[in-house]
DNA sequence: TAAGAATATAACCGCTCAGTTAAATAGTCA
DNA sequence: TGACTATTTAACTGAGCGGTTATATTCTTA
């Protein structure tokens, strides 16, 4: 029933995990599940710098995961791809289980036990 | 109720996304979906050359997301993390959304309407 | 128009990484 | 032991990328 995906999608697929795959890129992605912020708030929050911030928010724009608005000086950015959400809520699902199953053992071994 | 994701995670969150950053071993983790494999196998499904493969399954191994068996000459992998399918799950079925929303819009303009 | 604020861009550097080629390792079988 | 197979590793190269610094652009306001 799961048909096996193309060849071409290889490379598109590829090119959006390479998005996710900069802890600065995903702390400005955080800042943006908030809501919509201007650059000066973004910086504030993930404590970049302005450059560096707003290249890769450049970099989120051209690939379609943050939108842009002008509004006088400022520009302001918002989330525009409800993938991002979705997959950070599994990445960080798994890290959690990941954990938990370390501490688990642990206990085990001390010979405790916490709900599982 | 949805926590922020805290600083510490962000690095270790960008790798995983990094693992999977790459048109290779994208191909890879799709040849391992149908069951596991020996490196011939995985070499043969995805058209790369052995040391290219060999280099990216001791990646994939080191960062968890495939398991690794020996038997005799052979070596084979297999999937060891639920994360990879469900990543893919989600990002294949975004990427079609894209495309029906691309096909729709054009038959829109065309005047004509398919189930939406 | 001049000054100043918010954002974007350019140039540069250091590092990582994907791929190739060649050699090494490990296991099988005669 | 020696040939052969499957896989790994080492060394190298070229390209891409993240961060910084400095400069440019765009808009507002006096």
């Amino acid at each position: 029933m799961k048909k096996p995906l193309p060849d071409e999608f290889l490379e598109p697929i590829a090119d959006t995990f390479q998005m996710l795959a900069d802890p600065t890129r995903l702390a400005i992605l955080r800042s943006l599940m908030t809501g919509e912020k201007n650059v000066g708030r973004v910086v504030e929050e993930t404590g970049r710098s302005q450059a560096n911030v707003s290249k890769h928010l450049k970099m989120l724009n051209s690939a379609g995961l943050v939108a842009r608005r002008k509004e006088g000086l400022q520009v302001f950015y918002r989330l525009d791809d409800p993938l991002v959400e979705k997959l950070c809520d599994i990445v960080c699902d798994t890290l959690v289980d990941s954990a938990r199953r370390k501490v688990n053992k642990h206990m085990a071994f001390l010979g405790k036990h916490n709900g599982d």
